[in-house]
DNA sequence: GTCTATAATTTGATAGAC
DNA sequence: GTCTATCAAATTATAGAC
């Protein structure tokens, strides 16, 4: 791994735990092995870091999903499968969602990381679209986008709460209600 | 107000814009014309502070909320008073919930800090508990649990997700599916 | 790409006077 | 309760050598 993609693991961890204030330039130049005025080389300034990260983050997040209507054809719930990454992110990263974390912060983020931070939940809500669309329970657009916003708020929630309370429980809980939007329609 | 209300009203504006780290001695002295030194005096480390702040926001919070049960006997819906408190916070203050920023950085945070930002959550699902208990749509503690937690997951997930992408239409869309909650039983 | 050196600022906290 | 004075540490960032 080249030492920038090594510098934004490390700011990863830091920022999935405690916030974009949480990590240094000096704290990440030490763990990768070099000066805190290196890191300037690979980043311009903290903003410019920070920004990078959440992109690449939206991306592997998105990569790592794969296609949202391929999981249908394949018989797969893509509304299931998307659950089990937030699942991943509590009980096996036992870290935030990089995004949930800056989303709460957002209002003091440096624009560029505001920007990227948004990117994150504009593309997380299209794939949902696209995955309550192949699901064909509706064809109505409206309460597509209501299934596919409640999803996302409801896992990024129960995560957080989770995470806060230490308790699986309360993730399993919590994100036992998506399963009903996925079977039925909303609209009476 | 006294001065140590006035330094907690100032805090209480940075952290909900951008977390515990959004904040300082100085900054919320200067703000109430006073020195930083003296801010010690009233509350001796930041941590004490951050603590005080997130433990009577909650007081203040459940405080405004009253009594869940009661609502009920005025014929209101309990659940629709609680998503309301959430909206209030994000069309009116434009600022997160407290202990949604707090809860997001949780691992990074001080003990004190954290410990209240705990007993936040575990107040407001015994709140919402005692709401769907009164509203008599079952008598399964088991579901009972569910409900509040997802309320509550629904509602912090919606506020970050529509404070991040400054959207009121996203959170209507988020909360719309709580008034199923409340309406009918999740067994099957 | 990485280093040393350093500037400029901010931070949490303390001692002691009034 | 509030002040002045001060400290030790940390932070982002830059200049210039190698």
């Amino acid at each position: 791994m080249s030492k920038k993609n090594e510098l934004l693991a490390a700011a990863e961890l830091r920022v999935r735990s405690g916030g974009y204030a949480n990590f240094s330039f000096r704290e990440l130049a030490s763990e990768v092995g070099i000066k805190s005025a290196s890191v300037h080389y690979h980043f311009p300034t903290k903003e410019d870091l920070g920004a990078e990260l959440a992109h690449q983050y939206t991306e592997r997040f998105l990569t790592n999903l794969g296609d949202a209507s391929a999981y249908v054809q394949q018989g797969k719930n893509p509304i299931e499968v998307y659950t089990e990454h937030f699942k991943h992110a509590l009980t096996v990263d036992k870290k935030m969602c990089l995004c949930g974390l800056l989303g709460a912060e957002s209002e003091s983020l440096p624009q560029k990381v505001k920007n990227e931070t948004k990117r994150f939940f504009k593309r997380n809500i299209n794939w949902l679209e696209q995955a309550y669309k192949s699901l064909q329970i509706t064809n109505n657009d409206s309460e597509i986008t209501s299934k596919a916003v409640t999803t996302l708020a409801l896992l990024e929630g129960a995560l957080m709460i989770s995470k806060t309370l230490d308790s699986i429980d309360v993730f399993e809980r919590a994100t036992a209600a998506i399963k009903s939007l996925s079977i039925c329609s909303l609209r009476r």
